[in-house]
DNA sequence: CTGTGACCTGACGTATACGTCAAGCACGGT
DNA sequence: ACCGTGCTTGACGTATACGTCAGGTCACAG
């Protein structure tokens, strides 16, 4: 059952990361994220994460297990995966991130904008539903007497 | 520009519509109603309206116009297509529109049930974001210093 | 030697509401 | 006869975020 993380864990002789402890496989990155793999190799393909290999195996380091939480977030806040792709890339480029904040500034703003502007079209329409509401229901009186 | 319209009213010996001064030609229908063509014949190949047709080409009556309506109001409320499909259909083979009337209250109380959730979720992600907003202008102003 | 389990890489499928060609007919005007 | 216009019917393209195979490798258990 752990075998392979064991071979795992036994064939690196000094990985860059720090806690060898902290490795995963894909099945226990997902299982911890709460995500498929599917959605881990997606994200890999799209640049989101790097995890290293050991042969042709992923392996999930805290750094990753990291992004990842960034990049669920993100999705949380409703930004696409082009958009925390891009946040997260100059994440890394971007040592003290100045630009990195500002960017991100700009993305918040512009997300609740359109979040404020959705909150206003849910209310209306909602009480245009609930206008609906009222004449179903004086129909279904109406005729039921 | 307007040769084909008169070439239509011409042919129409006694068309079962009232008045056929509102019968329009596909780009009539779509200029009035704020679509694209490809809309209508879209709505048409899912069975929302039947337009006549004379020859080949399609004729947009009174009844296509008001249900065009229905369907574009049911559009800005969240519904479906498949939905809407579904009222109008109750709405043609149900005289006194009783499993209507009830089978769109269900739906609008659905329909409001999933807005106020998502009422909700926008409000909490908005103060998300409102949090991360501030922490991104201090660590720019400290930054800035 | 074969089965089993975990992993791998493509690559096509899904849902929604149309957009965007492509190819062709019928019409009146020149 | 030819052209431009408006209309017709397919049929494939678009965006998003993965789901769902299919087919194959690898290591170890029996």
């Amino acid at each position: 059952m752990s075998e392979q993380r064991e071979r795992i864990s036994g064939e690196l002789p000094g990985f860059e990361d720090m806690q060898q402890g902290d490795l995963k496989s894909i099945a226990e990155a997902s299982e911890a994220l709460g995500v498929t793999q599917r959605t881990l190799r997606f994200y890999e393909d799209k640049g989101l994460i790097q995890p290293g290999r050991v042969g042709s195996m992923r392996v999930y380091s805290r750094r990753e297990m990291g992004r990842m939480q960034l990049i669920l977030r993100g999705k949380r806040l409703g930004f696409s995966i082009r958009e925390i792709g891009e946040f997260l890339s100059l994440y890394d480029h971007d040592p003290d991130q100045v630009v990195q904040a500002q960017r991100m500034l700009d993305a918040t703003q512009e997300r609740l904008a359109e979040l404020r502007h959705q909150r206003e079209a849910i209310d209306q329409t909602i009480s245009e539903l609930e206008s609906i509401e009222k004449m179903s229901r004086q129909h279904l009186a109406r005729k039921d007497k």
